[in-house]
DNA sequence: AAAAAAAGAATGAACGTTCATTTTTAGATA
DNA sequence: TATCTAAAAATGAACGTTCATTCTTTTTTT
C-alpha cells in the first residue's frame, strides 16, 4: 500500500526536520511553520500526526533514544564476560554519538534542558537496563567498582557525549587513537584498581 | 552613593531572576515580562541595563562563567604538587556544583545548547587556563596521562556537570562518600597506569 | 531646573493552532 | 476496467495570543 509508506514518510520527515532545527536553533526557537517548510507539509498537516509541539518533540526525543539503544545492545549478548561486554557495549555507544550525531546532539540538548516532559524523559531512560544488569555483575565479581550507578555512567558513558559537543563545535576531532584513549580513561574509571 | 548602590542591585537582580527562570523554562519560554516583574523593575528598565535579551542572557553566562572558575582557582597556588592541585581544583569544582546549583545548572544549559552567543561561549573558556597548566605539568612528571585536554576535562570535570543535573532531578543524592568516590574516579581516569 | 532613570502603555511582528475548503484515497457499483 | 462516493488527508489562510521592544510621560537625582 503506497499510501501507509507515504504517511509514514511524512512522519519520518518531520521527526528529521524536527531534529536537524531544534539542533541548530533550541526548541523554542523553531517555529512549528519552519517544520513544515522543511519536511515539506503544510502547517496544519502536523497536527494530522501529532497533537502539539510539545507532543511532537516528546515523540521525537522518545524514537531516537530507542533507536540509539537498540544500536547499543545489538551485538551485545548478556554471556559475555564483563569487561569485553563492557567494551562492546561502549564502543556501539560511541559510535552512534560520533557518527549519529544528529540525533545524539537531539538527545544530549533534550538532556539538558527543561525541553522535554519528565514522563518522556522517563520512558526513555527504561532502555538502558542491559548496561545496568552488566554492571551489577560485574560488582559482584569484583571487576567493577561497587558505587552506584549514576557514578559508573557518569564516568564511563557521559563524557562521550561531551566529547562530541565539542567535537561537533569544530574545536577538536576524535580519530580512531583518541577513541581508544577515551576507552582506557572509561574502563580505568570504573574498574577495580589492583 | 546610595544612587549607584540602588543601580547594581537592579543589575543583580535582573541576573539573578535570568538565572532562576531560564532554569525552571530554558532561554525561549521565558518572556522579559516576567524577568522584569521578578526583579521589580518595569520591562522597558531592562533596557537601560541591557540591550536586549540576547545580551542579556550573554552577560548572564559570563559573570557567571567567571565566579565559578573564580571559585575553582581561589585556594590554588601554581606551586603545589600536581595530585594535590588537581584534587584542590576538583574538590572546588565539585563544591560550586553541588552547593551553587542555581549557577552551575546555568552554566550547564548554556554549554549544551545554542542559546549563547559563540562569541561569549569563547569567553567563558578562558578562565580555565591554570587547570589547563597544570595538566601540562602533569604530564611533564609523567603524572598525568599524555592525552588531549579535552579527554582530560571530559573524563575528570564533566561527570560533575551530569552528577549535577542528576541530582537536581532528584534522582539520587551525592553524600560525603558519593563525592570521595567521584573524586577517585575522575584522578583514575587521568593519572598514568603503573 | 536640567538630565537621567524608570514606568506603563502601546506597537508590530511572530507564533501555535484552528478553520473552511480542496484534494486524494479506497472501496463499491456497474 | 471505469466511474462514483463518502471519508480521510492535506492545505493555505486566518485567529487570537504572546512577546520583545519602543514611545511618551512621570519620577528621581544632582
Amino acid at each position: 500500500m503506497a499510501t501507509l509508506q507515504k504517511s509514514i514518510d511524512k512522519r519520518n520527515a518531520l521527526i528529521k526536520a524536527t531534529i536537524e532545527l531544534v539542533n541548530n536553533s533550541g526548541f523554542h526557537a523553531t517555529p512549528m511553520s519552519k517544520i513544515a517548510k522543511m519536511a515539506k507539509v503544510s502547517p496544519a498537516t502536523i497536527y494530522i500526526y501529532f497533537e502539539n509541539k510539545q507532543d511532537l518533540v516528546n515523540k521525537t526525543y522518545i524514537e531516537v533514544k530507542a533507536a540509539y539503544t537498540a544500536y547499543a545492545f545489538e551485538t551485545y549478548d548478556e554471556n559475555m564476560a564483563v569487561e569485553a561486554g563492557f567494551e562492546l557495549i561502549w564502543k556501539r555507544i560511541a559510535h552512534f554519538k560520533l557518527k549519529e550525531c544528529e540525533n545524539a546532539m537531539f538527545l544530549a540538548q533534550c538532556d539538558n534542558t527543561p525541553m522535554i516532559d519528565e514522563e518522556s524523559r522517563q520512558a526513555g531512560i527504561k532502555h538502558l537496563q542491559p548496561l545496568l544488569n552488566l554492571w551489577a555483575r560485574g560488582k559482584k565479581e569484583g571487576i567493577i567498582k561497587p558505587i552506584s550507578d549514576y557514578l559508573l555512567y557518569a564516568y564511563s558513558i557521559n563524557p562521550l557525549s561531551f566529547l562530541m559537543i565539542t567535537q561537533e563545535r569544530g574545536a577538536f576531532t576524535l580519530d580512531k587513537t583518541h577513541l581508544e584513549e577515551a576507552y582506557q580513561s572509561a574502563w580505568s574509571s570504573i574498574k577495580t584498581c589492583k
